[in-house]
Parts: structure tokens; sequence; C-alpha cells
DNA sequence: GAGCACTGC
């Protein structure tokens, strides 16, 4: 039994109790915890056919269209039922009544098991409508709800709002809904001019695009504003007024008002449209988060308002920017600041716009920024901190788990933030070891761990309930901070740090460290307490260290390497980096080293305008050092390329080989693999699993179990290859045709040398004590124990990868020549 | 001898 533990009370920060009635499930977002499978085509229709048959890829587009109506969506359906509403029955159509147009969905060739949808495409719209009217009810007790007006009058004078909205204000799915129907968010005729000096008659507007940090966010947040605007999802119907673009996954239909899209997915889009003219309104959510992504975003979207919008043909664009933290002053000034310029480039010859209304507001308005801050609705979560500060927060959090469990009353989850996967593992084990010996008057307890790393199946054991009589005790990583919501939590236990990755511009290195979180972290976590009733939080750190902390999480955009940032700048337009509008501006040294590893793949010219590489490069899924591998591989022919494509394919997707747990398993893993492996590198042994994967006309699941790769990251392979392979045909690298016929054997030289015009910089060569030592710095670098050629000597070594964590690994290793590489580094 | 979390026409 752990020995007592000490603790003292800390005064709640908390100041509403009112409890949270209507934000998305934790049901709703379990369900796609960790990518689910929702995301393509094909796997959709895995999931309907509910095996693990594999189709090929024609099957596949043949069987399926892009998003069958509503899915059947086990969390919502289930938080109806909670909302004590009458579940949906038979449907009764009556296009008539509703004023939709009578033509069904084009696609009729659907499998026999879609038809049975409540939601079909034959879509009940009385009974959507009944569903949002009753949501309307809950929506009406939203702390947002009752700002509406206020919200609608400050955007119609103004085109800039910041909001600060807590958690459970609704604001995410309420906002798009208040805006939506007001006259500015008409789609507005317009005259837009061209190079050549003529003007273009265009519609500007008409759409509110929603961003969001995640997939699974943008997807299910998308699918309750549908259900709440009483309106079908997406491409289900032309006549959907909601929508979602993620990649790999878009679903949006001709009349779509309301679309929610991941940060990515909107900069895509503005290399296309710069002017972002499909839209009336950006809603940035979640700006607290900080991803490099946001922080382009609202870069580009500061310039957009504090232009002369002569691209939208004068029609105003607003911006919304949300956040859950009150640290708004500083988006403030830089909104501001930018409204104080005049408007940046030399005005065309002004643009006559078809409505007046719009020019006066944009010259009178605009020039302001408006704020508005909603309170939360949380439960009330006490404090509990640590007296003294901790040494070993493992120990320490087990002394707490067993204390909330003899003291407190059930039910009542317990959260554990731990810091990775080996803390989680140890921690499993003690608490597994110390509940063997408990009193078995006590309830049990049940200890599910929780990581990225961790398969779909063992993952979504967390969601479901504790079995009567037990507690559940999740043992999770920062994965429980933002991405995954678990229900019946009541305690959280926190450690007071996270692994953090951050690249060291100097040595081009990435090291994944142990750091305590900011303030706004230890908020979060603590919060998780305070979903469902109240709660208590524990933090392993005395008060004192809390105050001490940061208040905020260091931006990405300081912590990572800048050349995809920069490229994409690049593509837009903006020549002069220093001068961007950055809400962080990283250091100088950083913004040089990547303009210069820009130059040295033929991204920039010598005057550091973007090359016409540079330019396809923007528009590539992948990092720019991908991206110039994939047109070296391309020069190759179409062999080469494809054999490329494989591997990049795995490159830029989780590790696709499973970490094995036991030392039994561990051999068995080594024996399926072994067919596997190749001795000239990862980057072949990788190329070798795709083929063998997707050559596995049988069962792809069962293939990937039995050599221990994992089926999900396959998957994720898969998505990523078709992408890649359709680009190469549209860009003409790739015959139009698919061949379906024999791969000739692959060429290693070929290949690697792809990969060095890409990665020169990123080599290594065999000094006589044995160890390897980077050709550019002369660093000691060590082959990563996950590598096919760990504890192998070769001459020359090329590594996608340089992290650091106890100390300096390479990862994604290859053997290559010591010429190959001179010459690399030489035609450059 | 080792794997924080996200994301992309």
């Amino acid at each position: 039994m752990p020995e007592k533990v000490h603790t003292k009370f800390g005064g709640s920060d908390d100041e509403s109790a009112q409890p949270p009635s209507d934000t998305l499930t934790p049901a709703s977002l379990g369900q796609d915890v960790g990518r689910k499978k929702k995301r393509s085509k094909k796997r959709k229709h895995d999931e309907v056919t509910e095996g693990s048959q594999v189709p090929t890829d024609e099957a596949a587009t043949q069987v399926t269209k892009k998003d069958k109506p509503s899915p059947p969506v086990p969390g919502s359906e289930k938080r109806i039922l909670e909302d004590g509403v009458v579940p949906i029955t038979e449907p009764k159509p009556s296009p008539a009544e509703t004023g939709l147009p009578q033509s069904k969905p084009k696609h009729k060739s659907k499998p026999p098991a879609a038809k049975k949808s409540l939601t079909d495409a034959k879509t009940n719209f009385n009974s959507l409508r009944e569903r949002a009217n009753v949501l309307y009810e809950s929506r009406k007790k939203l702390p947002i709800f009752n700002h509406a007006d206020e919200i609608r009058q400050k955007l119609r004078d103004q085109d800039v709002m910041l909001l600060v909205g807590e958690t459970g204000s609704g604001k995410s799915t309420q906002i798009p809904q208040f805006l939506v129907n007001e006259f500015w968010c008409r789609p507005t005729p317009a005259k837009i001019p061209k190079e050549d000096g003529s003007r273009k008659a265009v519609t500007v507007g008409g759409c509110i695009a929603i961003t969001q940090p995640r997939r699974v966010a943008a997807i299910s947040l998308a699918r309750r504003v549908a259900d709440e605007m009483g309106t079908p999802l997406g491409s289900s119907s032309p006549a959907s007024k909601v929508g979602y673009s993620v990649r790999f996954d878009t679903s949006t239909s001709p009349s779509t008002r309301v679309k929610f899209l991941t940060e990515g997915m909107l900069l895509q889009e503005m290399l296309h449209d710069p002017w972002l003219t499909k839209y009336s309104a950006v809603v940035v959510d979640e700006v607290h988060e900080r991803g490099i992504n946001v922080d382009l975003v609202v870069g580009f979207l500061r310039n957009l308002v504090s232009g002369n919008l002569h691209g939208r043909g004068g029609v105003p664009l607003k911006v919304v920017v949300m956040s859950a933290t009150a640290d708004m002053e500083s988006l403030m000034g830089f909104f501001q600041e930018g409204l104080k310029e005049p408007p940046q480039p030399p005005a065309q010859p002004s643009i006559t716009n078809g409505e007046q209304k719009n020019m006066e507001l944009s010259k009178t308005s605009s020039r302001t920024i408006t704020a508005c801050h909603i309170k939360g609705r949380q439960f009330p979560v006490k404090m509990v901190y640590s007296p003294e500060p901790v040494h070993d927060f493992v120990d320490a959090a087990l002394k707490i788990i067993f204390q909330i469990h003899y003291k407190e009353p059930m039910p009542g989850d317990i959260l554990v933030f731990l810091t990775g996967q080996e803390t989680v593992e140890n921690l499993e084990n003690l608490v597994n070891e110390y509940a063997i010996g408990m009193d078995p008057s006590l309830p049990k307890i049940q200890v599910l761990p929780l990581f990225a790393a961790l398969p779909q199946a063992a993952q979504q054991r967390v969601f479901a309930p504790a079995p009567p009589r037990t507690r559940k005790v999740v043992l999770a990583t920062n994965i429980a901070e933002t991405s995954v919501t678990v229900s019946g939590v009541r305690y959280v236990v926190d450690c007071g740090k996270a692994k953090v990755k951050q690249f060291r511009t100097r040595l081009g290195l990435d090291s994944l460290l142990v750091k305590p979180i900011s303030k706004s972290a230890a908020i979060q976590r603590k919060g998780r307490a305070g979903r469902e009733a109240a709660g208590q939080c524990f933090r392993l750190y005395t008060e004192k260290d809390y105050l001490a902390l940061d208040e905020t999480n260091t931006p990405e955009i300081l912590r990572c390497d800048l050349t995809q940032a920069l490229l994409n700048m690049k593509a837009r337009g903006v020549d002069d980096i220093v001068r961007f509008p950055f809400l962080t501006r990283p250091p100088r040294e950083a913004l040089e080293k990547a303009l210069l590893q820009l130059l040295n793949i033929d991204a920039l010219q010598e005057d550091g305008s973007i090359s016409e590489i540079g330019l396809h490069l923007a528009k590539l899924p992948l990092s720019p050092t991908l991206g110039r591998v994939l047109l070296a591989a391309s020069e190759h022919g179409p062999d080469c390329l494809l054999d490329v494509i494989d591997i990049i394919s795995c490159l830029s997707v989780e590790n696709i080989f499973l970490n094995t747990t036991s030392e039994e398993k561990k051999e068995a893993a080594e024996t399926a693999r072994r067919d596997l492996y190749r001795r000239e590198g990862d980057h072949l042994t990788m190329l070798s699993t795709v083929r063998a994967y997707a050559g596995e006309n049988v069962d792809r699941k069962v293939w990937a179990e039995r050599h221990l790769v994992s089926h999900r990251a396959m998957q994720s392979v898969m998505d990523v290859r078709k992408q890649l392979r359709a680009h190469c045909r549209q860009a003409k690298m790739l015959p139009r045709e698919e061949r379906h016929d024999h791969s000739p054997d692959p060429s290693p030289e070929l290949i690697l040398q792809s990969f060095l015009a890409g990665f020169a910089t990123n080599t290594a060569r065999l000094v006589p004590d044995g160890s390897y030592r980077t050709i550019v710095g002369n660093q000691t670098v060590a082959i990563h124990p996950s590598s096919v050629l760990f504890g192998k000597k070769v001459e020359a070594i090329l590594y996608n990868e340089f992290v650091f964590t106890n100390r300096s690994y390479a990862r994604g290793v290859s053997a290559v020549q010591m010429d190959w590489v001179g010459e690399a580094l030489a035609g450059r």
C-alpha cells in the first residue's frame, strides 16, 4: 500500500458551476480518436462492409461514393438520446415542403448497407428539422447564445473581431450560425482586375470558413452544426449548407455556406485563391494552440484585411479570431498595427463594386477591432498542490491514485497526465501490482494506458465505461489534453511535464525533451476533471512551481524547422520575409537557415525569389525536402518515381513498424519481418513493405498483424501514396493510366541518389573509431535502434531525421557511397 | 537499444 500523501488544499480558480450540457460529446470525439477510419472513401467502404477483405483501389472507388449521407454516427445518436430526445424513426421525405431540389443525389450505386441509414440521401428533411428544433433548446442554454445580437452588431460595424470563449461556451458551433444570414455574408457580384487591365465579373463571398487545428474536430463540428441547422452534411445532398474539408476527405456541396476546415487546408486554398474569394468570413478557432499553420493563417489574414481588397473586388472579409485563453492583448495589437498602416500594395485603380453598401462599409468602418469575452461552463474543480517538490512523479502519482481510490466516492474515474509511453507503462505496472494487494471490499481498479502509438483497439478501451464497481485509471500522455476527451473523469493527476519537440537551427537537429508545461496547459489539464461533475485536480508540483510556469505554450513557430512555412510564404508572394507580420517573430538565424535550405534545394533563385521548382514544391503535401526528392526521382523515370513515392509516403507518416512489447513477440516480429528487410537500409525496407502490403489481396489487416506492421499507419501510407500518384499524373510526371502489371525490381542507386537531392546535408561517414560523423558539421550521430542498419558499419549513411533524445540519433537510415554524396553536395 | 502531440489541393 502506498503510504499516505500529505496534501494541502489550494484555492479553486473556477467561477462558474453550471453544468456544460451541450458541447460535443466525449463519445463522439472518442469515436474518431486517433484518426479513425472515416478518413478515406475506401475505408468508409471497409466499415460498411464490415470486413477486413481488401478491395482493390478501383473496386473501392466504384462502390463507394464520397460521403454517404450521414453516417451511422453512434456517438451522435447516443447523445441525442441523452438529451431526452426521441430518436428518429421513419424517414418521411417531403422535399416539396422544404423547398429543396427534388432531384436525388447523383449516385445510385451504393452498397446495400448504406440504404438502411436513417438519414439517407432521400433525406428526411422534416426529421432533420425536428431534430434541429430540439437541439435549438439546448443551444439556447449555451453561454454564448445571449451574445448573438451583440456579436452580429459588432461585426456589422467592424471587420475584425477577437473572441475569447472559454471551454464550453459554444463558440465553435454557434458563431458560424450567428453570422451565416447576415447581409454581408451574401454572395456579392464584383469585378476583379485582371493582369491585362480588364475586369472580370465574379461572385465574391457567400461562405464562412472556420478553421480547426485537428481533423477530427473539423469533421465532428461540421456534423454537429449540420444537425443544429437542420441540413444534411456535406456532399450527401446538393442542398447541404454545412460541409468540411480536411486532407483526404472533403465533403461540401454547391450550397455549402459554413465550412469547417483544418488550418493546413485553408493555407492550401490560399495558395490557389489568395484573396479567399469564396468566403465572406474566416473564423480562426483555437488560436491559443499556436500551431505554425495558425500563425501563417493569421499573418496572411492580417495582410488581407489591412490591404486594399482589390482582389476581392472591394468586398470586405470579416475575420473572427477565437481563443480559449484571455491572452488577447497581443492579438489585438497585432491586428491594430496592420490597420494603422496604409493599404499595402500600391492601390490598383479603385474597384467599383456591385454593391455600394459594401463599399461604404469598408470605407467607414473596419478600421478598428472589436472584442468579446464569453464565460465558459465548467463544474468547479478543487485544486490540490503537492506540499513539496516531487522528484519521482511516477511514484507520487501512484500514491495519489490510491489515495483517491481509498478516500473518494464512486463513480469518478482518474486521468493521469504523464510524459510518454515509458512512464505510462511503468506506472501501469506499478498500479496493477499494488491493486492486487488491495482490500477486496474496495471497488476494483482498471488501468488503461493512452498514448498515440497505442494500437487503435487499445485506445478505444479508454472510452468504454468502467465495469460495475470498478474505477478507471487512465494513464495518458498529453494526447488527452486536446485531442481526446475521456468521459467519466472527476480526478486529474498532473505531473506538470510534457515531452516537447524543439528544432535547433544551428545543428539542424530536432530534440525531444521533457519540459515543464505552461500555465495554460496546466489549466487545460485541470479542466478535464470538471466536464461532467465537480472534480479535483492533483498537481504533482508546488503552487510556487505553478506560479513560475510560463503563461502559454511556446508557439510552434519558435520550435520548428521553418523551411516549409517560408516556402509557403514565398509561394504566396511574400517576398520580404522579414516584413511579414508574424504573430511571434522567429529569430533571424532560424529564418536565414530556412532560406538557405530552400536555396540549397533549388526552391529559390539566387535573388531569393521563388523558382519554378519552389512553386511546384509548395503545392505538394510534403516537406520541401521530400518534395525535392520526388522531383529528382521523376527525372529518373516513372519506375523510380513510383518507388520513391512509396518510400516518401512512409516517411511522411508515423512509424509503420509496431513496437514490440514482449521479448517473444519481438522474436516473432523479427522472423516475420525478415523478408521485408533490405540490407540497403530503411528506405528500401519501406519500399518492400509497401509493395508487399499493396500486393496483399486477401486480407491486408491480417498481413499487417502478422508482420507487426501498423495497419493504421499503412492505411495512411496508402492515402498519401494515392494523393502523390494523382498529383504526379496531373503534373505529367507519370503517365495518365495507372499500371497494374508488374513492378520491375527497384534500383537502389537511383532511389538513394534521388534522396540525396533533398538530403545531401543529412549524411554521415564512418570514422576510424567506428562511429559516424556528419559530413557537414562533423557531429557525432548514432544509428537509431529502430533502423535496420542499427549496429551495422557502412561507408556512409543518408538519414531522414536527426533527433536528440538521450543522444543524437539518425532515423530513417540507408547506406550510400561517399562519391554519391560528393556529387550531390557539389551539384549545389 | 528506443518511440510528446498535431497537420497538408
